[in-house]
DNA sequence: AAAATTATTAATCATTTGACTAAATTTAGG
DNA sequence: CCTAAATTTAGTCAAATGATTAATAATTTT
């Protein structure tokens, strides 16, 4: 592989390329995006991806580690912290996500779609299994919501009061009659909102 | 346009392709189905699928239009029934959604995507704006909520306890460990939570 | 500055894929 | 049965597309 001295350039054509493509293939999808319009969207000719990416697929799959990489560590740090409580972490974690889906709204679909369409490459990878289940926070879960509910429930509730609006985000301004800028702002409001709900949830059961 | 006599096969042979389809198209999206698969799936001869359907395009469009009809079935016939008050409103819209997202678990995630994908198409089409913000459900959970809290932030909130965990199916039963028939259970058990959430959210604001 | 390495381009290739054609086979009505 | 319409098939085509190549330009190294 092919390491650059000059790195003035290179880091910028290569950089423009990644920018390129994670914009068309987080649009489109993988199968959607020609390797063209990535390099139309780079100012590069078709070659160069190539050139630096060897194949589609390569480079499909380096954007994907980016983007899933964006998902984790918006929890990770909240997700272990014990010197926060339950409501804090449920705050921190609305907060911090909705900030990041405000940014890039396109990724939950972007990956919930690869997620369905390879369910394998998922199965183990990350091994979120173990890590999310024995985290402080769903112990803490588990001791606040004891017999009452099972927290799989509040979790995905809270994932889904969260995540949900950004996934379906054109399809609810449509129906409710809302714009860009108000739908903004209702994703601000509902910082404060979801963790009050997912309080009532765990309390009421 | 060739309309057959002999029902009994036209019939069967085309919908076998379109069942083939709408399997197909929502596994994979649009880009990423080829037509040979459909046809091998359906059992017939790829020929026979430009014979019945001219081309790939319409025939996705006729099975798209079919989709967003599954959807708006279910609510149609719940949002605007003036004897059911609000909180059985949601509740059987609650039902209604789970019971059909059951059997059609892709579909959320295959409409999204294309509305994403081609919002003009969506934009107009159904007026769902209008009718759905002069719905008497609408209007009745403006009553509900007055001042306390925008009314859409309910919507939300109810569409995405109901809808996110089957779009994000398999991602929950990695996370949380548990398999397609508990998902399913506690689908079933959501029924019930979702309309009693929704309720505290509304009167608590 | 010469040589060597790295970056970029235009042109081309090979494969995939949606669509079409023309012929063969089956079915329905007389 | 016979004929015409309906259905099905194999074979083919043209466009799209991912990838490669060979030549050229730019940069770095010696």
């Amino acid at each position: 592989m092919r390491r650059s001295k000059t790195n003035g350039t290179i880091a910028s054509t290569e950089e423009k390329i990644k920018l390129a493509a994670r914009k068309v293939f987080t649009e489109k999808g993988f199968a959607a995006t020609r390797t063209r319009d990535i390099a139309e969207a780079a100012g590069i000719n078709l070659a160069l991806l190539n050139y630096y990416f060897r194949s589609k697929q390569k480079l499909f799959d380096l954007i994907m580690m980016e983007n899933v990489q964006l998902f984790i560590e918006a929890i990770k740090n909240v997700l272990d912290n014990e010197r926060l409580t339950l409501n804090e972490k449920v705050a921190l974690f609305v907060e911090g996500y909705i900030e990041m889906l405000k940014k890039n709204p396109d990724l939950p679909l972007f990956i919930l779609q690869e997620i369905r369409r390879h369910p394998e490459k998922f199965a183990n990878q990350l091994a979120a299994k173990e890590i999310f289940l024995k985290s402080h926070f769903f112990k803490q879960l588990q001791a606040a919501s004891k017999g009452r509910i099972n927290p799989v429930h509040i979790v995905v509730s809270m994932l889904g009061l969260t995540i949900f609006p950004f996934i379906a985000g054109l399809f609810l301004q449509n129906i409710t009659n809302i714009n860009q800028v108000q739908f903004d702002k209702m994703m601000d409001e509902r910082k404060k909102l979801i963790p009050k709900w997912v309080d009532t949830m765990i309390k009421a059961g």
